[in-house]
DNA sequence: TCGCTCGTGTGATTTAAATCACATTCTGAG
DNA sequence: CTCAGAATGTGATTTAAATCACACGAGCGA
């Protein structure tokens, strides 16, 4: 599956897109000079699953290139989609420092390229760093948040329709980084959306149609837009 | 309502509770020594909000005796309990991290004694130690696997009586920590169990009966002992 | 071009569980 | 002890949404 190489070459990684991600942003030169020395840099098909529940965490990635869907599966079958990572994302993080197997499944949906860092190298780098140690432990109340409001997104938002309100709007808020934009592309199938709001996939169909006629949300092939965000924030509760 | 006092008097801290805990259980003397100066003791009367859902987040709060409720309401007034805390859990340790407003509310839910120590305090400490950090980011880790798995159990244990019977196993495996004792003390009401398992307070009340009825749990006075572990397992699905 | 699978759209049916509406039993404050 | 308010127990009713069961079009490899 996973079509490997090449370590790391420290040069072109001063101009790396890793460079400007979340977890790493303001290290020393230092530390970051370190940053780049760490890991080895790996490409991965569309389909490739990095991951899987319940392996042993034995790396740490980041991704640089492409997107990664983390999802999570229960015994009968049914999928949980937490979220589509990006460049810039960690994964693998928690599940590397409780010292406990992956609790979730990492597949690349996308061709994508990603830093992959052996678990005790990068401990052993937090342990040089303790600055880096502190962007680790940002790095995960950012991830804590996301799946605390995914879980509260499906515990409170009473109804489907809901929860898929919810959704659109976060992901329009996050999508647009910075500015509010409300149009977003949306490369996911309804199946998929499903998964990720709790719901069947026929729901989905029904309710993204619903939007629609009420000119709530418009769908031009694959972009949305949202056209009334306030209308969709009151079905939220 | 919190009724306070007395800056930590670093002799008793020597046995004090809190050293035993999950988060600093392994620093340096140094560093333990300096984590005994850095805040306060507060008490708080059962019943007292330790700090509510949307406040800022000014403090990092070490739980050393007591119990304290973690919940998050959402604007319809749905209740969603995400754990109750005891002595060793770290509050607020996200939200001071990640440097936004607390996501849950804290409540005593008994007469409780918790170490308080100001942000910009604890994060210096941090600073300071850097395998300090280390160990924060593990507790967080730990946080986020909890979180995690709420999630997980919210959306993929389709029916309320798996969920119900997921959240006793879990907690019963919780309790008993080192061996699987499988009793344990449940003195929360049917209404609270109900925000814990996500289901309705009435449905709480039949499937306990249920499960009692087929002679799964019992139930003497307020302690709840599970009989049958596998029986409850199948209903996780 | 022919199928074939995949994603989508929509009705009809079923079902789990919330909700409503009480009765009963604890429990603790005065 | 007594009474009020919680907490619990249980039926009847309602409802949201899953499920079932299709039809349709679009893309794609043979």
């Amino acid at each position: 599956m996973a079509v490997v190489h090449s370590h790391h070459p420290p040069e072109d990684c001063l101009n790396c897109e890793h460079r400007h991600l979340r977890m790493f942003c303001n290290l020393t030169p230092e530390a970051l000079a370190d940053y780049d020395k760490i890991g080895i840099m790996m490409s991965h098909a569309r389909g490739a699953k990095l991951f899987t529940e319940g392996d042993a965490a034995r790396n740490v990635f980041v991704i640089c290139f492409g997107q990664v869907k983390i999802s999570s599966t229960s015994r009968d079958g049914k999928t949980m989609i937490l979220k589509i990572a990006g460049p810039g994302d960690v994964m693998g993080l928690s599940a590397v420092l409780a010292n406990v197997p992956h609790e979730v499944t990492a597949e690349a949906i996308e061709p994508c390229t990603v830093k992959t860092v052996r678990k005790q190298e990068f401990i052993d780098f937090l342990g040089r760093h303790g600055i880096a140690s502190m962007h680790a432990a940002q790095s995960l109340s950012g991830e804590y948040l996301t799946v605390f409001h995914d879980a509260k997104r499906l515990a409170l938002s009473g109804s489907a329709a809901g929860r898929l309100a919810r959704l659109l709007l976060d992901w329009g808020r996050s999508s647009a980084n910075g500015k509010p934009e409300i149009r977003f592309t949306m490369a996911l199938t309804h199946e998929e959306i499903a998964n990720m709001a709790g719901t069947s996939r026929e729901t989905v169909t029904r309710l993204l149609n619903q939007f629609r006629r009420d000119q709530w949300i418009t769908i031009r092939g694959t972009s949305l837009t949202i056209v009334k965000p306030d209308q969709l924030e009151r079905l939220t509760a």
